[in-house]
DNA sequence: TTTGCATTCTTTGTACACAAACGCATAATC
DNA sequence: GATTATGCGTTTGTGTACAAAGAATGCAAA
């Protein structure tokens, strides 16, 4: 019976996770930021049930998120095994990469051509938003922030298909960013993110577009894909024995 | 009680539609076959029951392969309001064709790299199918087959996330075909898709993706995208009052 | 002790029943 | 006569029960 403990309720603060949409898209969500921090680690199973009690709902809504969430390659969906988080190969996270860099050019070019000044402050504003939750060592929601002013550019470019292809890329990045991210330094991305939002202002489509293509190499250089990718396979492939599952909500 | 008329059981021929896995693949190809031969205008409300009826199975299968559809912007998912086969605006078909420009480039270089012989000749036995049904006056088969050609030349390119957004372009793209093209003669594509795939085979990627950029120039050129712009866009806008819905099946 | 098999138990897949929302039609009032 | 309010019918949204498919565990035999 979900009425007796129900953790969460509707009306839980929707405020952090964005959305404050319908049901279904509260639970897509907090399941997608819980990904992103890591507090649901790649391999994780992702029971209908014990998500619904979570969250307070029928597993019909459970799987509708799931369905969506896999529909961005970010949880995988096994027929008649359930969803579990999605474990990016190398070899995947490569391919991301590839698509990442098309997209991205295109979407710079067409936002140095349609982007309003109100969008580009908008843009700004997020920026700040993404430095400081990365001062304030909440890695999880700069990783967050980082994909949304992404997603926010691609709005701004004014294209609607690579808008929603560009939604999964940035989902996809920031699991592998969770995933593979040499811990050195988390990738204070915020500084390229106010110079190439400068270059869009000022038009100049050609520094835009070179801003970020080395933005891109910057992100892709944090990464160990190169070096340990051969280990980092094989963690992926067994990470349901390696990783302890943890379907806890936080807090 | 369904038992009583299921006019279309489980095994109907899936030959046709593609997929023969589960039953929302099978639901799923069919409606989508339906809306690329026209056989669903687009406009037409797309009613869970009656599409539940027709196929034999509940409104849960019906709402995933609807739910799926939406996503593809095949069907406009429209909240507390029923499903709609979309009616691609002169704008949002600019867009598609813009990202498949895009898109297309970017596979066509992959495959130069990565295509085997053996996928090239399956690609060479799908442009014969293509051009099969084109001659026996099969249009909307054309249309699909020409489609899934750029599909399958996308998995030879061995990028997934480019495969999945071409799908959806695809499918985008045939809709807005159907919707579209100046009649005078259905677009013979498939000589264009021997020549392209020919310089794949030569691993001449200039001469491949000047092929690729002019397939898509005749494609475009035979769309009223300029012209006609205006009225078709009323008519997409009142299609619900213009055209009879018919959510008949094939047969 | 290990391996193979059978049973049990958990979890997902599907269908269905009930509730809520929307649209339409009718009617009443200004 | 036009406009707005209200009631009804239809369709979607959600929860839940039942069925089926895997996975885990225990037992037996080698």
């Amino acid at each position: 019976m979900n009425e007796q403990l129900q953790p969460l309720k509707k009306p839980v603060r929707t405020g952090k996770a964005g959305r404050s949409g319908t049901q279904d898209d509260i639970v897509y969500a907090h399941i997608f930021e819980a990904i992103l921090e890591q507090r649901l680690a790649p391999g994780t199973k992702l029971s209908e049930e014990a998500l619904g009690e979570i969250f307070g709902v029928s597993r019909t809504i459970i799987r509708r998120a799931l369905s969506r969430l896999a529909h961005e390659s970010v949880v995988l969906l096994r027929p008649n095994r359930g969803a579990v988080v999605a474990s990016p190969t190398v070899e995947e996270a490569r391919q991301v990469f590839f698509s990442r860099r098309m997209v991205e050019r295109a979407i710079t070019e067409l936002a140095v051509q349609h982007a309003t000044l109100e969008q580009l402050n908008e843009l700004r504003q997020m920026v700040r938003e993404e430095r400081d939750s990365f001062s304030r060592g909440d890695r999880g929601a700069g990783i967050r922030l980082s994909g949304e002013f992404h997603l926010k550019l691609a709005e701004a470019a004014g294209n609607a298909p690579l808008v929603s292809f560009q939604r999964s890329l940035v989902s996809q990045t920031s699991l592998i960013i969770a995933q593979y991210e040499s811990g050195n330094r988390s990738h204070c991305s915020y500084d390229e993110h106010m110079q190439l939002i400068d270059a869009i202002e000022a038009r100049d489509a050609e520094q835009a577009v070179s801003l970020m293509m080395h933005h891109m190499d910057h992100i892709d250089s944090k990464l160990n894909l190169d070096e340990e990718s051969a280990s980092d396979d094989l963690h992926a492939v067994f990470s349901h024995l390696l990783k302890k599952p943890k379907a806890t909500a936080k807090g």
